[in-house]
DNA sequence: AGTATCAGTGTCCACTGGACACAGTTTTTT
DNA sequence: AAAAAACTGTGTCCAGTGGACACTGATACT
């Protein structure tokens, strides 16, 4: 159990020894990570193969081959450089409210940049040191909150749960458009021909028409969970 | 805008007019769709391609591409298959958390039995008569709450987050172990070697070692949640 | 110098999603 | 009844994918 995981941790983690003898490589994990994630950028997740890449880089896909063991652990490469350390909090410590608060827009933020790292982050898997310094920091803004390890780790797990929620369903709107107007014109439609099915939604909807604001779901869960938490943190307090 | 959506609407929605001329289909939509989960559920998505399929059903793999345009079309039925409508709420009406909290067991439930829908719903897409009965199920929930439209759809989408990332960190642990153990062996590992550069994440995850509850992470989250909920209903009601 | 080690290349394979022409079956029209 | 039209499922073909493997060179230790 966990066997299979040694390898993409041994990359993640290092070390990573350079060869005594032999040719100097041309290429590094960093350079090819930061290629990939140039594809998945631009061009999305499903463009990056071991040939795009490769071109990219100048070099033959079995080049590649050399470095990574497999297109799985190159994207789990790509990931945690895309995600990246997080950044140091900017807002004074022990207010945990508003340091989550901070933490929470600056992980949306980086999801929004790197909206393929969605499609590659399903399921559970080994976390990287970039990913691991955010569940550091989210966990670490709650302590002294009385709340046990366990209920600090899921509060992290909630948040990050959200912020992918709201990334999953801002994507592919395009800049200029607000996505809940986009997913309502779609749900919109269906719902002229099928109203009558779904009475609550239409209703929900025609009121929700003229709501306009940008990251409205954004910012109404956001709030609904630190409430939660508050919540939970004032009653232990008492 | 749109019209590349047209073809996935029509075969969700309908209607499916039946050829008039014409030697009898011997598949339908929905034959397809079944045969398809059955391999997903068993051995994943990854594993669903059109040969797969089509051997599955006894037939080539070209005259899938009767019933459907491809791929994506193909999984967006399954996907709305198996999510299937939501079945009918067992508790009085007029509790709203009461509703809300068995609805988001059964739709984890449903989650649960094919994770792999995970997967398939990264991206906004649109969405079957399935998947919106279930949307309609929460937000009607929350109606005579004093929410607005657009809040009490926000609310369901906050719900629906939270159920995939406990699906997500679930799924692929064991149906003996529980997930929060493994994942935190994982992570033990990387700490012993790491440790010293997440102190905090260290020190929570040594304090949740002895917490041994089953759906503990989901519970956590879910309660929050409402209770988020609770206390922005209740400020409005004043 | 000699040799073990390692890097990048070229070739091969099974498989994928999909395009297309074709034969066979059924119903409508003449 | 006969012919035409519409439709289904099949076979064949293609570009592209991830990956295996043998090979040519370059490099550094002995």
């Amino acid at each position: 159990m966990g066997g299979e995981h040694a390898e993409v941790v041994r990359l993640l983690w290092g070390p990573h020894p350079k060869p005594a003898r032999g040719p100097r490589p041309t290429l590094d994990l960093d350079r090819i990570a930061r290629a990939g994630i140039e594809i998945a950028d631009s061009e999305g997740l499903a463009d990056v193969s071991m040939q795009r890449v490769a071109a990219q880089l100048g070099v033959t896909k079995m080049a590649l081959y050399r470095y990574v063991p497999g297109k799985a652990e190159l994207v789990a490469l790509m990931v945690d450089a895309a995600i990246g350390p997080c950044p140091a909090a900017k807002v004074r410590r022990g207010d945990w409210r508003e340091q989550l608060e901070e933490w929470a827009r600056q992980l949306l933020t980086v999801f929004r940049q790197h909206s393929w790292a969605l499609d590659a982050t399903v399921g559970p898997r080994v976390m990287g040191p970039g990913e691991l310094s955010w569940l550091e920091r989210a966990v670490s803004a709650l302590d002294g909150t009385g709340l046990s390890g366990a209920e600090r780790m899921d509060a992290a797990v909630l948040l990050v749960g959200h912020v992918r929620g709201i990334t999953q369903q801002t994507r592919a709107a395009g800049p200029g458009g607000n996505p809940e107007a986009q997913l309502g014109t779609i749900l919109g439609d269906l719902m002229q021909e099928h109203g009558e099915r779904f009475p609550a939604l239409t209703a929900a909807l025609a009121s929700a028409a003229q709501s306009d604001g940008q990251d409205q779901a954004w910012d109404f869960g956001l709030q609904r969970i630190l409430d939660g938490l508050a919540a939970l943190i004032d009653r232990r307090a008492r």
